[in-house]
DNA sequence: GTCTCCTTGTGCGCTGATGCACAGAAAACC
DNA sequence: GGTTTTCTGTGCATCAGCGCACAAGGAGAC
């Protein structure tokens, strides 16, 4: 059963009663419905109509075929409104993925934007991994610092993460607590395992402290947090979540030049779909509001 | 959403994954098929898929039309394979017309043939007007006399009906009863309407009789019957409604010259299919075991 | 790192499907 | 009964869609 074409043609036929008729609704000339037609009981070895000077007639078969088709032809309307108005809508997935770094920076507004457009379904990746948006993996990523620019991707700027160095409450009793960098000498620091980390106050780190004083290293960033929180030494940590904890003590403020950007990027043809803007417009209103970010 | 096929295109290739695997599938070049997305979507104003040099990766409205024409694909092959199977398997509807005088002939022919192919549905037509079968009105009709041959149809003789004169008891209780046709000058006789009636035994008695001896005229051979039955005068009757009826007397015994061919017509597109094939036979079985027919 | 394979994408020549015109026939209408 | 209309059906010219060839690019193997 190839040629879905010349089963519509027969279609029409099955449900007008003439080839005239049919050819007129789909828009072809009438030789070309009668071609159709022979055409496809040729190839079913069966008549679909009887043929007569006041039109085509369905048999059994074509009363089958008209059936089965009609239901066809609703089906295929109803998709084509569907993906016609989908574009239009704020409904269906919503896929969102980035560091995990940020999930609880992310997560409130991911809620109550699925709360103000309760026909959208959201899921939030955060994975070792870089979702690749042309795969069509995601609506939306965001991607902290500056990353390979693909050619299909349109870069928004969200906001700069701020980032400064704090040292655990247990540390300080411990080591004590360097109130400039002039008193770094003999203390201890956390910092990315990786030579060339692409964070802006890691690379500050390795070129500030001797690298003995690079006490602790790991690769996750949820790690090196962890090691600053539990005493290993001093670190740097984004100020939205050091704020609020009253074991860290922040040793030097946040400067701009450690700040990382915090890029919004979406697919070119995702872009453009009201589902994805009311997403970007709620989470630029959303930052608008974060504390710490410049 | 006109063009099927762009739609089966997509939804191989959305099945699939890549526009060359669809293309195997479907036969055609890959060209084709980048061409038909690429014309779909543009009709549909919203991409299907995610190009990437992978392949293609159905969007949420891929998804869609491939869930749609999943069914659609299935939904035509069963009934590829019904309309495929159909000319060859006897079941569905079978519709066979006949003049209203040989019902009581056929109507057990056709409740057998039922009770054998339990999936047929018989419908056995008998109207004033004649069904055409070139219109599928009907499968089979049993037609009497010597009809029009039209060219499409397949005309088949199946018996000739034997006709004689018959009188009711209560005419001969009355008039007394013939017993050849040197005693029919006072009789009065019951005929068909119609002067060019095709019936040969009507003719017959229209020219062996005087005009004022055919008393009663009507057009439908089963009020002619009725008349005969009443007493209202001689008339023709069909030996095989007549015998048994204790009521009648044989007027005059059958002629070879006053029967009636019955001749089985059918359309030749459907002639060839098992279902009618299976009934003729049928039929014609049954007519061996008729009485009363040459 | 390089190499190879697989994939998409595009211009060109061609074939097959389409539209056109006309014929023929049957039904409907006057 | 004659006329008109409407429908099917077919040969022919045209054109759109198809296949082909080639290019480009990325992924994975080695």
């Amino acid at each position: 059963m190839e040629n879905w074409d010349e089963i519509r043609t027969a279609f029409q036929v099955a449900r007008l009663g003439t080839v005239s008729g049919a050819a007129e609704v789909l828009g072809v000339h009438h030789a070309t419905v009668i071609r159709h037609i022979d055409a496809l009981e040729k190839r079913l070895g069966s008549k679909l109509f009887q043929r007569h000077a006041r039109g085509y007639t369905p048999t059994e078969a074509g009363r089958d075929l008209l059936a089965v088709a009609q239901t066809t032809e609703e089906q295929f309307a109803h998709l084509a409104s569907r993906i016609k108005g989908q574009g239009e809508t704020v409904s269906g997935e919503l896929v969102v993925t980035s560091i995990a770094g940020i999930a609880d920076l992310l997560t409130p507004v991911m809620v109550s934007f699925q709360e103000k457009w309760p026909e959208v379904r959201v899921r939030f990746l955060t994975d070792m991994r870089v979702f690749r948006l042309d795969y069509g993996e995601a609506h939306v990523a965001l991607r902290a610092g500056s990353g390979p620019e693909e050619p299909d991707n349109v870069v928004q700027p969200l906001t700069r993460i701020q980032s400064a160095l704090y040292a655990a409450r247990s540390y300080a009793d411990r080591f004590g607590c360097p109130t400039s960098e002039a008193e770094f000498a003999d203390h201890r620091f956390v910092c990315s395992d990786s030579e060339t980390t692409r964070a802006p106050f890691h690379r500050w780190l390795r070129a500030t402290v001797q690298p003995d004083q690079i006490v602790y290293t790991a690769t996750e960033p949820a790690a090196l947090e962890q090691a600053v929180l539990s005493g290993a030494g001093i670190g740097f940590m984004s100020v939205f979540r050091a704020a609020g904890n009253p074991d860290l003590i922040q040793v030097l403020a946040p400067r701009s030049d450690w700040e990382s950007p915090l890029r919004i990027v979406t697919h070119v043809d995702l872009h453009r779909t009201r589902k994805v803007q009311a997403f970007l417009a709620h989470l630029k209103e959303a930052a608008k509001e974060w504390q710490f970010c410049a």
